[in-house]
DNA sequence: AGATGGGTACTGTACCGTGCAGTTTCCTCG
DNA sequence: CGAGGAAACTGCACGGTACAGTACCCATCT
């Protein structure tokens, strides 16, 4: 988890207390020996607690409770509770994108092309059917109306940055002459959501939505692909 | 939180401003003039609210100033605002299903098939990226945990109704050899997604995305049938 | 002792839902 | 056609509740 300073061009918004900003801006300081511990677990409250019931469904106070904690502290270590949301989402998504860089793998110096195609559907589906992205999903959807800018940080880390390295990938390929894909954009869309589109659709409405079983996956998958190459072969 | 299955009769009151001629028949016990009128306003107030921002970000106190009507009207016609959400979404929902319904036309029976998908194709987009379709989906996944039981139910109605169009007419057509669709469900999701999937996404994840415009419209839909076609013919 | 983190109790606010007294609008009946 | 009565609407105040954020004091560590 991200204890450190998190990504401040995001938010343009900050809170109207002008002097409160001024008094306490956070130092280069030692490591502070008990709030290390609580820090830590407010913030693994904070990331249930909302990504299971949304922002306003999820109050400061649920949030110290679950971290066995005082409101207090939670105060103590976050200017508020909009900070606390961004700062949890940023570190979700970063998680995330980490997730989303090794999903690419060597796709493009693949000896098989149809074979890695299969692998990276599958992997890509069951990664993004998982339960913590799908509620992270619905999350941040639900409160892009709140937070704009967050929702749009979000959207171009992790989906749009699978899709851009998708993109390149098929790019490659495209020049390798292994897949005939002019628009690799296009291509990187239809294949993602050939492969997602219909299990994201039901898991986003469906708040108690399992994620598909290991044959219904595999199924999923080969459909997207075979129609995939179809086209683009 | 009642979970109970969505009361459809609810959905029959939505419409109806005029009188009807109910007045020269003296049997008819006519609904009052006055509850019409007020409630059809507070509906559409609540309509608009609920739909831009959400259901915890409106209050019946905004929805009773937006329909010129004091709070104590809008309790008087509806039972709690719980009750006036799933009505307001339910309504909505119709609107979308009776769009649906008609969005299929003759498809089973088209001379040209691939002329048919591609104008079904630009239809289903331009509707589905409509701002009104978004807000809706967008609040019916935001209060997914709030209200399982409505989000289900649009699902089933909006999306698995033009699914489930989909997949009767590609299974006639395979019928008659004008496609290559075995199974005919996995294919109305593959047309649906390769059509819609990107332009959603955006429009999820971005409150003032605007719909694309006609050139962009065209060029998705035409590239989506193409690679359809590509693997079902 | 002094500083820093933490806990309790509080403030202020927003909002759902209701009660009630008075007023307007519609319907019916003489 | 016009009065009377009923139903609907209004405006306001209020109870109850939930919750973000804060004041103040205590505990602990150096």
């Amino acid at each position: 988890m991200p204890s450190g300073p998190v990504d401040d061009t995001l938010l343009v918004r900050v809170s109207a207390t002008g002097p409160a900003a001024a008094q306490g801006t956070p130092r280069e300081r030692g490591p502070d020996p008990r709030s290390v511990r609580t820090r830590a677990a407010v913030v693994e409250a904070a990331t249930t607690l909302f990504l299971r019931h949304g922002y306003l469904g999820t109050s400061v106070e649920d949030i110290a409770a679950l971290a066995a904690v005082s409101k207090r502290t939670v105060y103590n270590n976050f200017q508020d509770k909009e900070r606390l949301f961004t700062e949890i989402v940023i570190g979700v998504t970063a998680t995330a994108e980490r997730f989303a860089d090794h999903l690419l793998g060597a796709l493009s110096d693949a000896p098989d092309v149809p074979a890695a195609l299969g692998e990276l559907a599958r992997r890509h589906l069951a990664a993004i059917t998982a339960p913590q992205v799908v509620r992270l999903r619905r999350l941040v959807v639900s409160e892009a109306s709140r937070f704009p800018d967050l929702a749009r940080e979000y959207h171009r880390r992790a989906p749009g940055r699978v899709l851009a390295a998708l993109a390149d990938a098929f790019a490659a390929l495209h020049e390798r002459g292994e897949l005939a894909a002019p628009d690799p954009v296009r291509a990187a869309e239809h294949f993602s959501f050939l492969v997602l589109g219909a299990a994201l659709d039901r898991a986003m409405f469906d708040p108690e939505s399992e994620p598909p079983a290991a044959a219904e996956l595999e199924r999923v998958a080969d459909d997207a692909v075979r129609v995939f190459l179809a086209a683009y072969r």
